[in-house]
Parts: structure tokens; C-alpha cells; sequence
DNA sequence: CGGAATCCGTGATGATACTG
DNA sequence: CAGTATCATCACGGATTCCG
């Protein structure tokens, strides 16, 4: 006999995500790789291998993850040529680009005042070292 | 007989996160609910359930956690006033607003690109529907 | 070279219950 | 009201292996 289970339902773990579908987007720009994808392309093209090293300690699977949803977002470009070896050379789409400038913005702001933050951390550590 | 195991070295989980400080506070400010607290308080000042009720779909853990790392970095300003019962008022500090004023420049392009990508992404889609 | 597929640990996230 | 503590889960990310 086997008991009849409601079956907890599986839905959106939370309501944002699906009435906010802006979120998701937002999340694949400023995503962990999305970041440094799309800083690195503003300043030119880049294969595959090129990138990943440039970014440095991102692995084979999310760099290519990451560089997959950004092309489905419309971001970057995919150019792969039926060459042997492969080659595959991504750029910004216009729409890329505006949004890499986005988020560079950010990221150099960020950068900029991160000596501030530091500051403020120290100040709030040492205040509850009690 | 036991096999001599080099034991692959713990060490940090990836570079970036050592090497550049500044992802983290980019992680903190574009998090999840970072960039709707931040939102929230570029417009007004919150108490702690307000807020929880503005956003919406954010438990109260990850509220309090959030806003714990948004004081920490000097971004929120906290006040707590020792009455019965207890109210908390969040508010921006001069660097806060700043960032929010940047994330939130970032969340209003997204907003507005929207469908842009929703457009993308269905002929992404629909071209390896295959 | 540029991936895709698989397995797997763990840290982030959320639900619940409790406290001052 | 404004949290903290505890526990369960699950998706993120890494390592490895295989393919065209």
C-alpha cells in the first residue's frame, strides 16, 4: 500500500523570478563569468581558449556556459569556422556592447571605491570584536 | 601498503576572488536581493518588514543577511531604536546611493532591453529546435 | 581546439521554530 | 517587530572523460 503523497508543488522556487523577468537577465550580465566575459570582449574579440585564459581560473564548462547564455541573451556573437583545428571567435553584439558598458560602469565604479568599503568593513568588524 | 597521495592542494576555490576585491563587492551589490535593497532604499528609507513586504518573495534570513553585508560595506545605514516593540530603519549612506544609483542604472537598461533579449532568445531557440 | 556529458561536493537559499 | 538558530535541499561550479 503505498501512500498517496501531495506532492509538495515544484513551481518557481520564488515569485521574482517569474514575474520579474528582467532578473534573469541582470543575473547573466553580472553573473560570476558574465562580468569578465563581457569586460573582456568590449575591448576586442576573443577565441575561446584566448578567453579563458585571459579570464584565468574559470573552467572549460561555465566559460562556455556562460558564454551560452549570453549568446542566446543576443549579447555575443559566436563565429565558428568549419576549420581544422576549430576555431570560434566571439564579439559584442550592439546590444552587447551596451550592455557591457553597463556593467563595466558598475565595475569600475566598484573598483574605484573599494578602499571605502574595505574601510567601512574594518570599522564594522572591529565595532563587534566586543 | 598505503599509496603516498599528493593530495590536491585545498587553496582558494578559484583566483579571481583573491586577486580582485572588488568582485566581491560586485557580488554584494548585483546579489539577488542586494539590487532590489538597494532599489528600494534609493527611494526611501525601509524598516525591515517593509521591506520584506516591498520586495516580496525574500525570506527573512536572507533580508537580514543581505542588509547585514550592505552595512558592513558602508553602503546601508542602520538604526535601531531601543523601543517596545523593536523598529529598524535602513537608509542609504552617501556611497550607498551611489551604488544604487549605478546598479539601478543597470537594472533600468535591462528593464528596457527586456524584450530585446526575449526576442533573441527565441530564435536562439527555435534555431536549434532542429 | 572547442566543446558536451557525467559525476559530485558544498555553499547558498529557504522553511520552520525560537528569542528578546 | 526584528531578528537568530537549525535543518534540509538543490543548484552552482569544478574535475574528469569523451567527441568531432
Amino acid at each position: 500500500m503505498s501512500v498517496s503523497i501531495p506532492a509538495a508543488q515544484p513551481l518557481p522556487p520564488n515569485v521574482m523570478d517569474a514575474m520579474c523577468p528582467s532578473r534573469q537577465v541582470l543575473e547573466h550580465v553580472t553573473s560570476r563569468w558574465g562580468v569578465l566575459v563581457l569586460a573582456a570582449l568590449l575591448e576586442r574579440p576573443y577565441r575561446f581558449s584566448e578567453l579563458r585564459r585571459f579570464i584565468g581560473g574559470v573552467s572549460e564548462k561555465m566559460l562556455a556556459q556562460t558564454l551560452q547564455t549570453l549568446e542566446r541573451d543576443g549579447f555575443v556573437h559566436r563565429d565558428a569556422q568549419p576549420v581544422i583545428p576549430p576555431r570560434v571567435d566571439y564579439s559584442l553584439t550592439a546590444l552587447g556592447r551596451e550592455a557591457a558598458e553597463q556593467v563595466w560602469a558598475l565595475a569600475r565604479w566598484t573598483e574605484r571605491h573599494v578602499d571605502d568599503v574595505r574601510r567601512a568593513q574594518e570599522v564594522y568588524d572591529e565595532a563587534r570584536a566586543s
